[in-house]
DNA sequence: AGGACGATTAACT
DNA sequence: GTTAATCGTCCTG
């Protein structure tokens, strides 16, 4: 089977929640020395601008938020809790700060390895933000990364885009105090893959 | 310089 | 349902 194509600059220079819809179904690809970790998006979250009270870019452009700014198509992985990791993919166009959060994917390819990583059950294995970041080891090192590097040891493969039909939209997760409309505006995307199929998510 | 809190998770009761 | 873990980031003074 050849290796499938990987998604380019085109697909983030787009409008942050058509991205966030369309990555559902996508494949997410860890490259490590001997062995692909991957898995199809299950659940993603739009993040849109320094007007988004729920953004990080409200407090303007920061050390921290400066790759929001950035070309779409890079990471932002950013550290939270003392603990974990979350990934995000920078969208729109330069100069303007807005990413898509990688809420949970589907494990497909190197299953035995993100069992080995987490030591939690497969239905669990990577349906968290930080949970995926744990099982595909991605952290800080990739941080401000060109996923459409051809290089690039992370990436996002084509894949068939969810279905219409199986697409929920609500809330954003975490919002704690953040102001309305940000805290209730439904920018969170979730892929409903049939249970028999992918369990857990 | 100090403190509150976080785009979370897991382990409790 | 509640809470600890654990520290970078941002705001206040």
């Amino acid at each position: 089977m050849a290796e499938a194509a990987r998604l380019g600059r085109d697909f983030f220079a787009h409008p942050t929640l058509e991205v966030a819809r369309a990555l559902l179904g996508q494949r997410l690809v860890r490259l490590r020395d001997e062995y692909r970790l991957s898995g199809l998006i299950s659940e993603t979250e739009a993040y849109i601008g320094e007007e988004d009270q729920a953004c990080h870019a409200r407090a303007g452009r920061t050390p921290r938020t400066q790759i929001m700014y950035a070309s779409p198509g890079h990471a932002y992985v950013y550290f939270t809790y003392g603990i974990h990791w979350c990934l995000n993919f920078v969208t729109e166009r330069e100069g303007f700060p807005a990413a898509v959060l990688i809420r949970g994917i589907a494990p497909v390819e190197g299953v035995e390895v993100m069992r080995a990583r987490r030591g939690r059950p497969d239905s669990i294995l990577a349906n968290g933000p930080a949970k995926l970041t744990q099982a595909l080891d991605i952290d800080g090192r990739l941080n401000g990364l060109d996923i459409c590097d051809p290089q690039a040891l992370l990436f996002v493969e084509a894949a068939p885009s969810a279905p219409d039909e199986a697409v929920r939209r609500s809330p954003r997760v975490g919002m704690g105090d953040t102001p309305e409309p940000w805290r209730s505006i439904a920018w969170n995307f979730r892929w409903k893959y049939p249970q028999e199929i992918f369990p857990g998510g």
